[in-house]
DNA sequence: GATTCAAACTAACAATCGTTAGTTTTGTTT
DNA sequence: AAACAAAACTAACGATTGTTAGTTTGAATC
């Protein structure tokens, strides 16, 4: 067990609490009351309630911004391309699924800055998913169906795994990427 | 133009709300100031916030439970019940997404009775969805994968429908239909 | 045993929350 | 013009919110 630090413990058990009733529902008592520690106490460790909702979901929207950025500057096919995406998204739903509810329902509660931040990566992201598809139907590797149609049916499934993920029984990662490939892609290759 | 009751046109600046920042994140005064009123005046016509939550996700949980029973009752075959179950999505979605942000991400704030009842309209939802899918299969009319991933990767999409649609502009609903059916089904099929 | 320091505590603050009570305005019907 | 109902208003309530200030605890280091 590596040594966890009680701010990283803090955004843990905020990231399950903030997944569950949402980052406005939850109170810093209620945060408290889930480390068995009084509210004020927290603030030896954090600066404030939206330090914490910043720090989880700026970490994951980068994670998210480098894992994209590697898969558009690799050479290989466009479909090779999404097949990478489905994984990145696997891979990061596994290593932290509590953290993607925030992410997904509670990135307008972010300040300004922040804010500004975390819409352009949502939005570069988005425009090179786009990009992959229109390349790859241009090169006819992929079905000429409604290109915001693929792009947005995709990314609703990955963005939302979070909420499904947990409820499957200890299921390997390399089969569930396997299946979602099958199911995600099949159709429209 | 029906006239609407002074109730309805706040339960509609709600979903709006609701939609943006989250049932949690909406004051009463937020909701008076959108309707150009003082908040007190609300009370004038509903008994509660929660009065207003519950109606926003319970009359759309009953739209789309008895949409599906029509579906599940009907004599047609597996695809065609899924076709079925796509255009009632873009039905519902198209006549009042905004009040879909609140059934996708704001149920949990429902009270005990409420809750129960939409949770169980819910799970028989998605239940009679797997079930078309399983008797599919076994019909050979589905290819054989994954079925957990296949219902949930089709229900993310039409569940955040009403994120996407507002976006495209003035899209035709029987082209949306048969788009939304390329794409979900003919990879499957 | 004294010192140190992280991490907990108590107590309280100003602001905001949903909501109630009682009153006034507005527009329509007698 | 009087009467009525619908819908707005002002004022305030008790509870809860995020946060601050100052203090105590407990374990490790000297």
């Amino acid at each position: 067990m590596k040594p966890e630090s009680r701010k990283q413990e803090i955004i843990n058990a905020a990231s399950i609490l903030f997944t569950e009733k949402g980052y406005s529902a939850v109170t810093m008592r209620d945060l408290a009351k889930a480390m068995g520690i009084k509210a004020a106490s927290l603030y030896n460790h954090i600066q404030s309630k939206q330090e914490i909702l910043s720090t989880i979901i700026i970490d994951l929207a980068e994670e998210f911004t480098t894992g994209m950025n590697q898969i558009i500057n690799s050479d290989v096919g466009s479909i090779q391309k999404l097949e990478n995406i489905i994984s990145l998204h696997v891979d990061v739903t596994l290593r932290n699924a509590d953290g993607l509810g925030s992410l997904n329902s509670d990135w307008m509660h972010l300040e300004e800055e922040n804010l500004i931040y975390f819409e352009k990566m949502r939005h570069d992201y988005e425009e090179n998913f786009r990009n992959i598809v229109k390349k790859g139907v241009e090169k006819g590797e992929i079905k000429p169906y409604n290109i915001e149609i693929m792009v947005f049916s995709t990314l609703s499934t990955l963005r939302t795994l979070y909420l499904w993920y947990p409820n499957q029984k200890n299921i390997d990662s390399d089969i569930l990427k396997r299946d979602m490939i099958s199911v995600l892609l099949k159709g429209v290759v």
